[in-house]
RNA sequence: GGCGCCGUACCCAAGUGGCAAGGGAGAGGUCUGCAAAACCUUUAUGCAGCGGUUCGAAUCCGCUCGGCGCCUCCA
């Protein structure tokens, strides 16, 4: 069984070959190089923006899940039109505007369980790859120069379009492409370089000082950090043009190899039915979320649930959703750490933690069919459960079971992931209050056995009574 | 106007030619002093609508209706 996951450059789920060359075993692979396109720091990102960023996080975890090796970079876009302006208007530097929304975005990636990446290159490091790009595009002849500005000219490479299939469009008459309002040949052309102005910051280049035109850090990064041909590129479906196809085009036609093998796009989450955007104002961000009480796994358990190349209509109600199927996990752990006993003989547990191993990559190995993934997944927790119900689950078993937790949850990242950790309970006090509870009901003054429960509750502190003895859990 | 995607139960969501996964919510039952958790049963002869192909269609083809995205900064 092999990892197939679509292309948008072929248009179909082409399999995995990490470098190129396919190899019998996937430990004989080299690293998967991965790129992901990063915010651009001039604000809070929006839980849209997350998305992506999740499913980026989900890809790596689900190919290291698999046996890849792999090297990922994803940048930030620290110089842009946004963070010109927002430095600008707030008076400080571009550094220290764009320094404070790194930190933000780099806050929420750890909320969110998003495990670091490889490298984290920004925009403004990357100048002299930039350079490099530039000039060889100009010995090529492909670049024009428009009073200071330099430009790609799409009539000048043959390829333009292969992504986006734009050699099929037609463009829309009597829209404005000059959005960045400089003189350009063609308006499907874009700019490399985009020429100094007054008070904005800019770097001396062999042909004049300036600052980067949006796409080139990009072509730029992947050449500094990888070399050569990537094998993974992702981004949010509203890149595949212009900027993905713009990568290309400057990449390829710089150094005439393949620029990427595999784009993978991902989808846009909704809100009531709209797309979730800054510019539309529809936007949560996590913080909005997180003081509405939502929990970060919550969060991430919906945005992961759905399949990447779907549409996702984000509500509240989908998060406590979530939770709820959270919940149930973490119950069934509860239940899992408090068999103490041998029960009585059970299945091969063995064989059903390998065939739940096998049936969750079978279902993911096909375009990342997360969904399908979790209803293998559920099928197995429901298994335990009728097994723990039955007396039938000992406890080297239950140690199994655990350990096959801990697998899936590399993947998805919401089980062992607590962020309620504001711990003010004593669980002596607790204790105590249990075994008053116990003696109550011993003396069946029931009366106050619910009282002693009451009280807990209030504490976020939920009872169990289990043939066992009285177990208890903290609420969510 | 061009390109593309989607429409499956009360909600979310797999399935893309052979008896409609999974999660949430609801109903009934078991256990419990009562709860909680769990288990059992139950909730689409039906997959936007209408035609067609086929022994057989949610799945393929055509049309219609509805929703969304890209073509412009955007994850």
């Amino acid at each position: 069984m092999a990892l197939r996951i679509h292309n948008t450059l072929t248009g179909t789920a082409d399999e995995l070959v990490p470098g190129g060359a396919r190899r019998e075993r996937i430990e004989d692979y080299p690293p998967v190089t991965i790129y992901s396109c990063g915010p651009t720091v001039y604000g809070y990102a929006h839980i849209g923006n997350f998305r992506t960023f999740i499913f980026n996080d989900f890809l790596r975890r689900y190919l290291k899940f698999r046996g890849y090796r792999i090297d990922h970079a994803m940048n930030i876009t620290d110089v842009d039109d946004k963070t010109i302006a927002g430095a600008t208007e707030e008076g400080i530097t571009l550094a220290e505007y764009t320094g404070r929304y790194t930190a933000i975005f780099l806050e929420d990636l750890k909320t969110l369980n998003i495990e670091p990446v490889e490298h984290m290159p920004k925009a403004t490091e990357s100048i002299e790859a930039m350079i490099d790009i530039i000039q060889r595009l100009r010995e090529k002849g492909i670049v024009y120069n428009k009073e200071g500005s330099l430009y790609f000219s799409i009539a000048r490479f043959e390829n333009y379009g292969k992504l986006s299939r734009l050699d099929t469009r037609e463009i829309k008459t009597g829209l404005r492409y000059d959005t960045d309002s400089y003189e350009k040949d063609d308006v499907r052309d874009f700019a490399l370089w985009k020429v100094e102005k007054e008070g904005e910051t800019s770097w001396e280049t062999p042909f004049g000082r300036g600052r980067p035109g949006w796409h080139i850090e990009c072509s730029a990064m992947i050449r500094r950090i990888f070399g050569t041909t990537i094998d993974i590129h992702t981004g949010g479906v509203d890149l595949i043009f212009p900027h993905h196809e713009n990568e290309i085009a400057q990449s390829e036609a710089a150094y005439g190899e393949q620029f990427v093998r595999h784009w993978i796009h991902v989808e846009h989450l909704l809100v009531n039915g709209s797309k979730m955007s800054k510019s539309l104002g529809n936007f949560y961000t996590l913080r909005d979320l997180l003081e509405k009480g939502y929990s970060p796994r919550s969060i991430r358990y919906l945005l992961i649930s759905a399949h990447y190349r779907k549409q996702l209509n984000f509500t509240l109600e989908g998060i406590g959703q979530a939770d709820q199927a959270l919940e149930r996990i973490d119950n069934l752990i509860v239940r899992l750490n408090d068999i103490r006993k041998d029960g009585r003989p059970g299945p091969n547990l063995q064989k059903m933690v390998d065939s739940l191993l096998l049936g969750f990559a079978e279902a993911v190995d096909d375009d990342l069919n997360i969904s399908k993934g979790l209803g293998v997944f559920f099928e197995f927790i429901h298994a335990l459960n009728t097994l723990i119900s039955n007396d039938r689950l000992n406890r080297p078993d239950a140690d199994l079971a655990m350990e096959a937790l801990v697998k899936i949850d590399a993947v998805l990242g919401v089980i062992f992931f607590k962020t309620t950790a504001k711990s003010d309970i004593d669980p002596a006090w607790v204790d105590s209050m249990i075994a008053e509870r116990i003696a109550a009901r011993k003396d069946r003054n029931f009366k106050r056995a619910d009282e002693i429960r009451t009280i807990l509750t209030e504490k976020g502190i939920i009872l169990e009574d289990t043939k066992e003895g009285t177990r208890w859990k903290t609420k969510g």
